[in-house]
DNA sequence: AATTCTATTTGCGCTGGCGCAAAGAGGTTT
DNA sequence: AAACCTCTTTGCGCCAGCGCAAATAGAATT
Protein backbone atom coordinates (compact mmCIF):
# COMPACT_ATOMS: atom_id res chain seq x y z
CA UNK A 1 0.00 0.00 0.00
CA UNK A 2 3.34 2.29 -1.01
CA UNK A 3 2.96 5.45 -3.15
CA UNK A 4 5.40 4.96 -6.41
CA UNK A 5 6.92 8.44 -5.13
CA UNK A 6 8.75 8.42 -8.48
CA UNK A 7 5.43 9.82 -10.27
CA UNK A 8 5.80 12.41 -7.50
CA UNK A 9 9.05 13.19 -8.75
CA UNK A 10 8.27 16.48 -11.20
CA UNK A 11 5.89 17.40 -8.79
CA UNK A 12 8.89 17.75 -6.16
CA UNK A 13 10.93 19.61 -8.69
CA UNK A 14 8.29 22.26 -8.72
CA UNK A 15 10.52 23.58 -6.17
CA UNK A 16 8.57 25.56 -3.11
CA UNK A 17 6.40 28.00 -4.84
CA UNK A 18 2.84 27.24 -4.46
CA UNK A 19 2.14 26.39 -8.22
CA UNK A 20 -1.43 25.76 -9.60
CA UNK A 21 -1.81 23.17 -11.92
CA UNK A 22 1.11 21.15 -13.30
CA UNK A 23 1.98 20.12 -17.17
CA UNK A 24 0.68 16.87 -16.93
CA UNK A 25 -0.60 15.12 -14.18
CA UNK A 26 -0.01 11.36 -14.09
CA UNK A 27 -3.55 9.05 -14.14
CA UNK A 28 -1.61 6.07 -12.11
CA UNK A 29 -1.29 8.77 -9.44
CA UNK A 30 -4.89 8.32 -8.39
CA UNK A 31 -5.85 4.81 -9.56
CA UNK A 32 -4.64 2.83 -6.81
CA UNK A 33 -6.18 5.43 -4.09
CA UNK A 34 -9.57 3.82 -2.40
CA UNK A 35 -11.38 6.95 -3.50
CA UNK A 36 -10.87 6.69 -7.37
CA UNK A 37 -10.20 3.17 -7.99
CA UNK A 38 -13.06 1.87 -9.02
CA UNK A 39 -13.56 4.60 -11.85
CA UNK A 40 -12.72 4.35 -15.59
CA UNK A 41 -9.72 6.13 -17.00
CA UNK A 42 -11.16 9.20 -18.30
CA UNK A 43 -13.39 9.98 -15.28
CA UNK A 44 -9.56 9.91 -13.73
CA UNK A 45 -8.20 12.21 -16.43
CA UNK A 46 -11.12 14.86 -15.36
CA UNK A 47 -10.93 14.50 -11.85
CA UNK A 48 -7.01 15.39 -12.51
CA UNK A 49 -7.69 18.30 -15.25
CA UNK A 50 -9.36 19.52 -12.46
CA UNK A 51 -7.31 19.37 -10.15
CA UNK A 52 -4.36 21.52 -8.68
CA UNK A 53 -1.12 20.24 -7.11
CA UNK A 54 0.93 21.75 -4.41
CA UNK A 55 4.51 21.12 -2.54
CA UNK A 56 4.17 22.02 1.08
CA UNK A 57 7.46 22.29 3.26
CA UNK A 58 7.61 20.83 6.94
CA UNK A 59 5.63 22.82 9.52
CA UNK A 60 4.03 24.88 6.42
CA UNK A 61 0.01 24.83 6.74
CA UNK A 62 -2.47 23.27 4.28
CA UNK A 63 -5.84 24.99 5.78
CA UNK A 64 -6.45 26.38 8.73
CA UNK A 65 -9.00 26.07 11.77
CA UNK A 66 -12.20 28.86 10.97
CA UNK A 67 -11.29 29.60 7.14
CA UNK A 68 -13.79 29.08 4.79
CA UNK A 69 -13.30 25.34 3.65
CA UNK A 70 -13.03 26.18 -0.14
CA UNK A 71 -11.08 22.90 -1.48
CA UNK A 72 -10.53 19.87 -0.19
CA UNK A 73 -7.34 17.69 -0.72
CA UNK A 74 -6.28 14.43 -1.33
CA UNK A 75 -2.30 14.02 0.27
CA UNK A 76 -0.30 12.74 -2.12
CA UNK A 77 3.11 12.22 -0.16
CA UNK A 78 4.16 12.90 3.11
CA UNK A 79 1.91 13.30 6.40
CA UNK A 80 -0.27 15.92 7.72
CA UNK A 81 -0.77 16.78 11.40
CA UNK A 82 -4.81 17.74 12.13
CA UNK A 83 -4.07 20.43 15.45
CA UNK A 84 -6.44 22.43 17.28
CA UNK A 85 -4.94 25.54 19.37
CA UNK A 86 -7.00 26.59 22.16
CA UNK A 87 -7.64 30.19 23.37
CA UNK A 88 -4.43 30.03 25.81
CA UNK A 89 -2.03 28.98 22.68
CA UNK A 90 -1.68 25.59 23.81
CA UNK A 91 -1.48 22.95 20.82
CA UNK A 92 -3.48 19.85 20.68
CA UNK A 93 -2.93 17.08 17.74
CA UNK A 94 -5.73 15.91 16.82
CA UNK A 95 -4.59 13.43 14.35
CA UNK A 96 -2.10 12.05 11.76
CA UNK A 97 -3.28 11.43 8.29
CA UNK A 98 -0.96 9.79 5.61
CA UNK A 99 -0.54 9.45 2.01
CA UNK A 100 -3.16 8.41 0.05
CA UNK A 101 -6.07 9.68 2.26
CA UNK A 102 -8.39 12.72 1.92
CA UNK A 103 -8.33 15.75 4.05
CA UNK A 104 -10.35 19.12 4.51
CA UNK A 105 -13.50 17.63 3.34
CA UNK A 106 -15.42 20.14 5.48
CA UNK A 107 -18.25 19.62 3.25
CA UNK A 108 -18.71 16.21 4.05
CA UNK A 109 -20.13 16.99 7.29
CA UNK A 110 -21.81 20.07 6.86
CA UNK A 111 -19.54 22.35 7.53
CA UNK A 112 -18.61 25.53 5.40
CA UNK A 113 -15.38 26.34 7.01
CA UNK A 114 -12.15 23.87 8.43
CA UNK A 115 -12.61 22.54 12.03
CA UNK A 116 -9.37 22.29 12.29
CA UNK A 117 -5.85 22.90 11.36
CA UNK A 118 -3.71 20.51 8.85
CA UNK A 119 -0.07 21.13 9.11
CA UNK A 120 2.50 18.92 6.87
CA UNK A 121 4.33 16.93 9.54
CA UNK A 122 7.14 16.45 6.25
CA UNK A 123 7.84 17.46 2.93
CA UNK A 124 4.14 16.79 1.48
CA UNK A 125 2.55 17.13 -2.12
CA UNK A 126 -1.33 17.50 -2.52
CA UNK A 127 -4.11 18.04 -4.91
CA UNK A 128 -6.83 19.72 -4.12
CA UNK A 129 -10.25 20.89 -6.00
CA UNK A 130 -12.79 23.48 -5.38
CA UNK A 131 -15.49 22.59 -2.97
CA UNK A 132 -17.80 23.03 -5.26
CA UNK A 133 -16.88 19.97 -7.02
CA UNK A 134 -17.80 17.84 -4.23
CA UNK A 135 -20.83 16.97 -4.95
CA UNK A 136 -20.27 16.31 -8.04
CA UNK A 137 -17.36 13.71 -7.11
CA UNK A 138 -19.94 12.63 -4.73
CA UNK A 139 -22.52 12.20 -7.02
CA UNK A 140 -20.87 10.52 -10.18
CA UNK A 141 -17.81 8.88 -8.71
CA UNK A 142 -18.79 5.30 -8.10
CA UNK A 143 -17.25 4.01 -4.91
CA UNK A 144 -16.33 7.76 -3.97
CA UNK A 145 -19.06 8.32 -1.58
CA UNK A 146 -18.74 4.95 0.48
CA UNK A 147 -15.20 5.45 0.79
CA UNK A 148 -14.82 9.26 1.99
CA UNK A 149 -17.81 8.43 4.79
CA UNK A 150 -15.26 5.07 5.56
CA UNK A 151 -12.87 7.58 6.34
CA UNK A 152 -15.07 9.82 8.61
CA UNK A 153 -15.66 6.38 10.48
CA UNK A 154 -12.00 5.61 10.90
CA UNK A 155 -11.21 9.17 12.21
CA UNK A 156 -14.30 9.18 14.57
CA UNK A 157 -13.11 5.77 16.07
CA UNK A 158 -10.18 7.42 16.32
CA UNK A 159 -10.89 10.20 18.27
CA UNK A 160 -13.55 7.92 20.20
CA UNK A 161 -10.23 6.05 21.66
CA UNK A 162 -8.29 9.39 22.45
CA UNK A 163 -11.22 10.34 24.09
CA UNK A 164 -11.41 7.13 26.21
CA UNK A 165 -7.67 7.02 26.74
CA UNK A 166 -7.21 10.57 27.71
CA UNK A 167 -9.93 9.98 30.62
CA UNK A 168 -8.87 6.75 32.08
CA UNK A 169 -5.32 6.45 31.47
CA UNK A 170 -2.11 7.26 32.98
CA UNK A 171 0.64 9.50 31.00
CA UNK A 172 3.03 6.68 30.46
CA UNK A 173 0.28 4.37 28.81
CA UNK A 174 -1.10 7.17 26.66
CA UNK A 175 2.56 7.93 25.31
CA UNK A 176 3.14 4.50 24.73
CA UNK A 177 -0.31 3.76 22.34
CA UNK A 178 0.62 6.83 20.72
CA UNK A 179 3.72 5.18 19.48
CA UNK A 180 2.22 2.01 19.27
CA UNK A 181 -0.62 3.85 16.64
CA UNK A 182 2.17 5.80 14.85
CA UNK A 183 4.36 3.18 13.89
CA UNK A 184 1.24 1.47 13.19
CA UNK A 185 0.37 3.84 10.54
CA UNK A 186 2.95 5.34 9.82
CA UNK A 187 5.79 3.03 10.86
CA UNK A 188 8.68 2.18 8.20
CA UNK A 189 10.64 -0.81 9.25
CA UNK A 190 14.51 0.05 9.51
CA UNK A 191 17.42 -2.06 10.82
CA UNK A 192 16.73 -3.32 14.68
CA UNK A 193 13.08 -2.08 14.97
CA UNK A 194 10.31 0.21 13.49
CA UNK A 195 10.66 3.56 12.88
CA UNK A 196 8.60 6.72 12.39
CA UNK A 197 8.53 7.83 9.37
CA UNK A 198 8.69 11.84 9.82
CA UNK A 199 10.49 14.48 11.84
CA UNK A 200 8.82 13.92 15.33
CA UNK A 201 9.94 15.97 18.33
CA UNK A 202 8.98 15.54 21.82
CA UNK A 203 6.94 18.05 21.85
CA UNK A 204 4.98 16.89 19.00
CA UNK A 205 4.39 13.54 21.25
CA UNK A 206 3.37 16.08 24.19
CA UNK A 207 0.50 17.56 22.08
CA UNK A 208 -0.44 14.26 21.16
CA UNK A 209 -0.82 12.86 24.68
CA UNK A 210 -1.76 15.69 26.57
CA UNK A 211 1.35 15.76 28.48
CA UNK A 212 4.29 18.38 28.65
CA UNK A 213 7.62 17.81 26.38
CA UNK A 214 9.64 16.86 29.98
CA UNK A 215 7.46 14.30 31.01
CA UNK A 216 7.82 12.32 27.15
CA UNK A 217 11.39 13.54 27.42
CA UNK A 218 11.72 10.92 30.96
CA UNK A 219 9.62 8.54 29.31
CA UNK A 220 11.47 7.69 26.43
CA UNK A 221 14.92 7.89 28.70
CA UNK A 222 13.62 5.05 30.84
CA UNK A 223 12.62 3.04 27.77
CA UNK A 224 15.84 3.77 25.97
CA UNK A 225 17.93 3.16 28.94
CA UNK A 226 15.93 -0.17 29.10
CA UNK A 227 16.02 -1.25 25.07
CA UNK A 228 12.79 -0.30 24.03
CA UNK A 229 13.38 2.21 21.49
CA UNK A 230 16.29 4.50 20.68
CA UNK A 231 16.14 7.75 19.83
CA UNK A 232 18.09 10.75 17.84
CA UNK A 233 16.91 14.07 17.52
CA UNK A 234 13.34 14.24 15.81
CA UNK A 235 13.49 10.48 14.96
CA UNK A 236 12.26 7.41 17.26
CA UNK A 237 12.39 4.10 16.49
CA UNK A 238 10.74 1.40 18.74
CA UNK A 239 12.91 -1.67 19.00
CA UNK A 240 10.35 -3.84 21.24
CA UNK A 241 6.88 -3.18 20.77
CA UNK A 242 5.89 -5.84 22.03
CA UNK A 243 6.89 -4.55 25.32
CA UNK A 244 5.60 -1.40 24.49
CA UNK A 245 2.13 -3.05 24.22
CA UNK A 246 2.53 -4.42 27.77
CA UNK A 247 3.17 -0.92 28.98
CA UNK A 248 0.48 0.67 27.09
CA UNK A 249 -2.41 -1.46 28.18
CA UNK A 250 -1.36 -3.04 32.10
CA UNK A 251 0.56 -1.77 35.15
CA UNK A 252 4.39 -0.36 34.83
CA UNK A 253 6.61 -3.15 34.46
CA UNK A 254 9.31 -1.75 36.51
CA UNK B 1 -38.43 23.45 19.42
CA UNK B 2 -40.18 20.98 21.70
CA UNK B 3 -41.02 17.92 20.74
CA UNK B 4 -45.11 17.83 21.52
CA UNK B 5 -45.19 14.62 24.14
CA UNK B 6 -48.58 14.18 23.54
CA UNK B 7 -48.33 12.51 20.51
CA UNK B 8 -46.40 9.92 21.92
CA UNK B 9 -48.87 9.27 24.70
CA UNK B 10 -50.12 6.60 22.75
CA UNK B 11 -46.38 4.80 22.55
CA UNK B 12 -46.03 5.24 26.77
CA UNK B 13 -49.23 3.37 27.39
CA UNK B 14 -47.79 0.65 25.19
CA UNK B 15 -46.29 -0.33 28.32
CA UNK B 16 -42.96 -1.93 28.88
CA UNK B 17 -42.77 -4.68 26.63
CA UNK B 18 -40.38 -4.37 23.95
CA UNK B 19 -42.99 -4.27 21.46
CA UNK B 20 -43.21 -4.08 17.77
CA UNK B 21 -44.98 -1.11 14.89
CA UNK B 22 -48.42 0.41 16.65
CA UNK B 23 -51.64 0.66 15.74
CA UNK B 24 -51.17 4.46 14.04
CA UNK B 25 -47.91 6.35 14.42
CA UNK B 26 -48.96 9.65 13.33
CA UNK B 27 -47.15 11.84 10.54
CA UNK B 28 -46.75 14.61 13.06
CA UNK B 29 -44.47 12.78 15.01
CA UNK B 30 -41.87 13.36 11.90
CA UNK B 31 -43.06 16.22 9.71
CA UNK B 32 -41.15 18.75 12.36
CA UNK B 33 -37.74 16.61 12.74
CA UNK B 34 -35.17 18.46 10.41
CA UNK B 35 -33.77 15.13 8.59
CA UNK B 36 -37.38 14.59 7.91
CA UNK B 37 -39.23 18.34 7.54
CA UNK B 38 -38.81 18.47 3.70
CA UNK B 39 -40.34 15.31 2.57
CA UNK B 40 -44.30 15.05 1.48
CA UNK B 41 -46.85 13.47 3.88
CA UNK B 42 -47.21 10.24 1.64
CA UNK B 43 -43.38 9.62 2.08
CA UNK B 44 -43.62 10.06 5.57
CA UNK B 45 -46.52 7.79 5.96
CA UNK B 46 -44.00 5.03 3.88
CA UNK B 47 -41.18 6.05 6.51
CA UNK B 48 -43.97 5.44 9.68
CA UNK B 49 -45.24 2.25 8.39
CA UNK B 50 -41.80 0.49 8.13
CA UNK B 51 -40.84 1.43 11.68
CA UNK B 52 -40.48 0.01 14.70
CA UNK B 53 -41.47 1.82 17.87
CA UNK B 54 -40.50 1.27 21.19
CA UNK B 55 -40.03 2.49 24.99
CA UNK B 56 -36.84 2.41 26.84
CA UNK B 57 -36.53 2.51 30.39
CA UNK B 58 -34.20 4.70 32.22
CA UNK B 59 -30.75 2.95 32.24
CA UNK B 60 -31.81 0.79 29.43
CA UNK B 61 -29.27 0.39 26.30
CA UNK B 62 -30.53 0.92 23.09
CA UNK B 63 -27.69 -1.30 21.40
CA UNK B 64 -24.60 -1.83 22.57
CA UNK B 65 -20.54 -1.26 21.08
CA UNK B 66 -20.45 -3.86 18.88
CA UNK B 67 -23.07 -5.34 18.09
CA UNK B 68 -24.33 -5.62 14.47
CA UNK B 69 -25.79 -2.55 13.02
CA UNK B 70 -28.82 -4.08 11.90
CA UNK B 71 -31.39 -1.37 13.27
CA UNK B 72 -30.60 2.81 12.85
CA UNK B 73 -33.01 4.72 14.79
CA UNK B 74 -34.54 8.42 15.71
CA UNK B 75 -35.09 9.32 19.40
CA UNK B 76 -38.85 10.89 19.74
CA UNK B 77 -38.68 11.84 23.52
CA UNK B 78 -36.21 11.54 25.96
CA UNK B 79 -31.78 11.60 26.01
CA UNK B 80 -29.56 9.06 25.76
CA UNK B 81 -26.17 8.61 26.71
CA UNK B 82 -23.87 7.07 24.59
CA UNK B 83 -20.91 5.55 26.63
CA UNK B 84 -17.88 3.04 25.94
CA UNK B 85 -16.74 1.10 28.68
CA UNK B 86 -12.86 0.40 28.83
CA UNK B 87 -11.22 -2.87 29.31
CA UNK B 88 -10.67 -2.11 33.23
CA UNK B 89 -14.67 -1.47 33.52
CA UNK B 90 -14.43 1.93 33.53
CA UNK B 91 -17.28 4.01 31.75
CA UNK B 92 -16.72 7.04 29.49
CA UNK B 93 -19.33 9.11 28.36
CA UNK B 94 -18.44 10.13 24.36
CA UNK B 95 -21.82 12.08 24.13
CA UNK B 96 -25.69 13.22 24.95
CA UNK B 97 -28.37 12.92 22.33
CA UNK B 98 -31.28 14.87 23.05
CA UNK B 99 -35.10 14.17 21.00
CA UNK B 100 -35.08 14.56 17.60
CA UNK B 101 -31.55 13.24 16.90
CA UNK B 102 -30.84 10.15 14.43
CA UNK B 103 -28.51 7.69 16.76
CA UNK B 104 -27.31 3.89 15.68
CA UNK B 105 -26.63 5.55 12.08
CA UNK B 106 -23.24 3.71 12.16
CA UNK B 107 -23.97 2.23 8.27
CA UNK B 108 -23.40 6.59 7.75
CA UNK B 109 -19.88 6.12 8.49
CA UNK B 110 -18.96 2.61 6.77
CA UNK B 111 -19.07 0.55 9.82
CA UNK B 112 -21.26 -2.80 10.42
CA UNK B 113 -21.34 -2.18 13.95
CA UNK B 114 -21.91 0.09 16.77
CA UNK B 115 -18.94 1.93 17.74
CA UNK B 116 -20.84 2.70 21.03
CA UNK B 117 -23.31 1.76 23.72
CA UNK B 118 -26.27 3.92 24.02
CA UNK B 119 -28.45 3.80 26.70
CA UNK B 120 -31.45 5.64 27.61
CA UNK B 121 -30.27 8.47 30.43
CA UNK B 122 -34.13 8.94 31.36
CA UNK B 123 -37.52 6.99 30.22
CA UNK B 124 -37.20 7.79 26.13
CA UNK B 125 -38.93 6.71 23.26
CA UNK B 126 -37.56 5.96 19.95
CA UNK B 127 -38.28 4.51 15.96
CA UNK B 128 -36.05 2.58 14.67
CA UNK B 129 -35.79 0.75 11.18
CA UNK B 130 -33.86 -1.97 9.44
CA UNK B 131 -29.97 -0.58 8.32
CA UNK B 132 -31.04 -1.89 4.59
CA UNK B 133 -33.42 0.87 4.68
CA UNK B 134 -30.49 3.26 5.05
CA UNK B 135 -29.50 3.55 1.56
CA UNK B 136 -33.16 4.08 0.32
CA UNK B 137 -33.53 6.70 2.74
CA UNK B 138 -30.35 8.63 1.63
CA UNK B 139 -30.99 8.35 -2.08
CA UNK B 140 -34.80 8.48 -1.75
CA UNK B 141 -35.60 11.59 0.80
CA UNK B 142 -34.86 14.88 -0.16
CA UNK B 143 -32.93 16.70 2.61
CA UNK B 144 -32.03 13.48 4.83
CA UNK B 145 -28.40 13.32 3.69
CA UNK B 146 -27.62 16.63 3.98
CA UNK B 147 -29.01 16.43 7.60
CA UNK B 148 -27.57 13.46 8.69
CA UNK B 149 -23.96 14.58 7.67
CA UNK B 150 -24.68 17.90 9.50
CA UNK B 151 -25.68 15.70 12.90
CA UNK B 152 -22.31 13.63 12.12
CA UNK B 153 -20.42 17.30 11.74
CA UNK B 154 -21.93 18.41 14.87
CA UNK B 155 -20.79 15.17 16.92
CA UNK B 156 -17.49 15.56 15.11
CA UNK B 157 -17.25 18.68 16.65
CA UNK B 158 -18.02 18.16 19.99
CA UNK B 159 -15.87 15.08 20.00
CA UNK B 160 -13.09 17.51 19.20
CA UNK B 161 -13.58 19.98 21.91
CA UNK B 162 -13.83 17.32 24.10
CA UNK B 163 -10.39 15.99 23.53
CA UNK B 164 -9.10 19.22 23.35
CA UNK B 165 -10.74 20.41 26.75
CA UNK B 166 -9.56 16.90 28.55
CA UNK B 167 -5.79 17.58 27.12
CA UNK B 168 -5.74 21.12 28.34
CA UNK B 169 -8.24 22.21 31.18
CA UNK B 170 -8.33 21.35 34.40
CA UNK B 171 -11.06 19.38 36.12
CA UNK B 172 -12.55 21.95 37.48
CA UNK B 173 -12.49 23.68 34.14
CA UNK B 174 -13.75 20.12 32.36
CA UNK B 175 -17.07 20.45 35.10
CA UNK B 176 -18.07 23.44 34.27
CA UNK B 177 -17.75 23.31 31.28
CA UNK B 178 -19.77 20.13 30.71
CA UNK B 179 -22.49 21.54 33.01
CA UNK B 180 -22.67 24.50 30.73
CA UNK B 181 -23.06 22.22 27.83
CA UNK B 182 -25.77 20.08 29.50
CA UNK B 183 -27.79 23.02 30.15
CA UNK B 184 -27.41 24.52 26.88
CA UNK B 185 -28.37 21.40 25.01
CA UNK B 186 -30.98 19.98 27.40
CA UNK B 187 -31.40 22.55 29.75
CA UNK B 188 -35.14 23.11 31.08
CA UNK B 189 -35.88 26.44 32.37
CA UNK B 190 -37.17 26.11 35.72
CA UNK B 191 -38.12 28.54 38.75
CA UNK B 192 -34.39 30.11 40.03
CA UNK B 193 -32.31 29.22 36.94
CA UNK B 194 -31.66 26.50 34.15
CA UNK B 195 -31.97 22.22 35.28
CA UNK B 196 -30.89 19.41 33.62
CA UNK B 197 -33.46 17.82 32.21
CA UNK B 198 -32.98 14.18 33.28
CA UNK B 199 -31.37 12.28 36.30
CA UNK B 200 -27.95 12.71 36.48
CA UNK B 201 -25.45 11.51 38.70
CA UNK B 202 -22.40 12.54 40.08
CA UNK B 203 -21.30 9.91 39.20
CA UNK B 204 -22.49 10.53 35.56
CA UNK B 205 -20.96 13.69 35.66
CA UNK B 206 -17.80 12.24 36.58
CA UNK B 207 -17.63 10.01 33.52
CA UNK B 208 -18.32 12.51 31.63
CA UNK B 209 -15.22 14.69 32.85
CA UNK B 210 -13.00 12.17 33.41
CA UNK B 211 -12.55 12.48 36.91
CA UNK B 212 -14.18 10.59 40.42
CA UNK B 213 -17.46 11.32 41.63
CA UNK B 214 -15.64 12.74 45.16
CA UNK B 215 -14.95 15.52 43.03
CA UNK B 216 -17.77 16.69 41.18
CA UNK B 217 -18.91 16.19 44.27
CA UNK B 218 -16.75 18.46 46.37
CA UNK B 219 -17.05 21.07 43.46
CA UNK B 220 -20.75 21.40 43.53
CA UNK B 221 -20.82 21.44 47.36
CA UNK B 222 -18.39 24.57 46.69
CA UNK B 223 -20.68 26.03 43.92
CA UNK B 224 -23.58 26.00 45.83
CA UNK B 225 -21.96 27.68 48.79
CA UNK B 226 -21.57 30.13 46.51
CA UNK B 227 -25.02 30.21 45.11
CA UNK B 228 -24.25 28.83 41.60
CA UNK B 229 -26.01 25.77 41.57
CA UNK B 230 -28.33 23.93 43.42
CA UNK B 231 -28.57 20.68 43.29
CA UNK B 232 -30.70 17.08 45.07
CA UNK B 233 -30.55 13.74 44.31
CA UNK B 234 -29.54 12.94 40.61
CA UNK B 235 -31.23 16.86 40.08
CA UNK B 236 -28.92 19.62 38.84
CA UNK B 237 -29.73 23.10 38.75
CA UNK B 238 -27.67 26.29 37.40
CA UNK B 239 -28.23 29.11 39.00
CA UNK B 240 -25.41 31.47 37.65
CA UNK B 241 -24.31 30.03 34.47
CA UNK B 242 -21.98 33.49 33.67
CA UNK B 243 -20.08 32.78 36.99
CA UNK B 244 -19.86 29.10 35.61
CA UNK B 245 -18.60 30.53 32.55
CA UNK B 246 -15.85 32.39 34.02
CA UNK B 247 -14.91 29.36 35.93
CA UNK B 248 -15.13 27.14 32.85
CA UNK B 249 -12.36 29.44 30.66
CA UNK B 250 -10.19 31.39 32.92
CA UNK B 251 -8.84 30.95 36.42
CA UNK B 252 -10.46 30.10 39.35
CA UNK B 253 -11.99 32.44 41.19
CA UNK B 254 -11.44 33.30 44.91
C1' DA C 1 -41.39 1.49 60.75
C1' DA C 2 -37.76 -1.08 59.67
C1' DT C 3 -34.66 -2.57 56.20
C1' DT C 4 -32.10 -2.12 52.14
C1' DC C 5 -30.16 0.16 48.40
C1' DT C 6 -28.39 3.89 46.03
C1' DA C 7 -26.58 8.51 46.04
C1' DT C 8 -23.98 12.08 48.33
C1' DT C 9 -20.72 14.38 51.40
C1' DT C 10 -16.44 15.07 53.68
C1' DG C 11 -11.86 14.19 55.81
C1' DC C 12 -7.10 12.91 55.15
C1' DG C 13 -2.86 11.32 53.25
C1' DC C 14 -0.33 10.30 49.18
C1' DT C 15 1.67 10.72 44.55
C1' DG C 16 1.93 11.26 39.42
C1' DG C 17 3.38 14.35 36.76
C1' DC C 18 3.69 19.45 36.08
C1' DG C 19 6.28 23.85 36.54
C1' DC C 20 10.55 25.91 36.88
C1' DA C 21 15.33 26.10 35.96
C1' DA C 22 19.51 25.14 33.91
C1' DA C 23 22.70 22.58 31.39
C1' DG C 24 23.93 19.75 27.37
C1' DA C 25 23.81 18.49 22.40
C1' DG C 26 23.08 18.49 17.58
C1' DG C 27 22.27 21.61 13.30
C1' DT C 28 22.52 25.73 10.79
C1' DT C 29 23.99 30.32 9.62
C1' DT C 30 27.50 33.97 9.43
C1' DA D 1 34.98 28.37 14.38
C1' DA D 2 31.98 31.18 16.52
C1' DA D 3 27.49 32.41 17.26
C1' DC D 4 22.86 31.08 17.26
C1' DC D 5 18.93 28.29 17.39
C1' DT D 6 16.24 24.40 18.24
C1' DC D 7 15.76 20.17 20.58
C1' DT D 8 16.69 17.23 24.54
C1' DT D 9 17.86 15.86 29.21
C1' DT D 10 17.66 16.00 34.15
C1' DG D 11 17.06 17.73 38.92
C1' DC D 12 13.93 19.38 42.42
C1' DG D 13 9.83 20.94 44.82
C1' DC D 14 5.04 21.31 44.83
C1' DC D 15 0.08 20.52 44.53
C1' DA D 16 -4.34 19.14 42.17
C1' DG D 17 -6.91 15.66 42.49
C1' DC D 18 -7.19 10.62 43.36
C1' DG D 19 -7.78 6.65 46.55
C1' DC D 20 -9.49 5.12 50.71
C1' DA D 21 -12.70 5.24 54.36
C1' DA D 22 -16.63 6.31 56.80
C1' DA D 23 -20.71 8.86 57.80
C1' DT D 24 -25.11 10.74 56.16
C1' DA D 25 -29.22 11.08 53.56
C1' DG D 26 -32.90 10.15 50.48
C1' DA D 27 -35.88 6.48 47.96
C1' DA D 28 -37.67 2.25 47.46
C1' DT D 29 -39.02 -2.21 49.32
C1' DT D 30 -40.74 -5.28 52.88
Amino acid sequence: MELACNLCQNLVMDGQAPRKTLPRLDESLLIHLPPFSRLAKRQIRTILDQATSRRYDEGAAVFHEGDPADRFFMLLDGYVRVIRITETGEQVTALHIPAGQLLGFARAIGRDTYPATAVAATESIALSWPTRLWDTFLADYDGFATETYKTLGYRMGEMNTRIVELATQQVEQRVANALLRLINQTGRKVDGGIEIDFPITRQDLSELTATTLHTVSRLLSGWEKRGLVESRRKRIKVCNPHALVVLSQGQASD
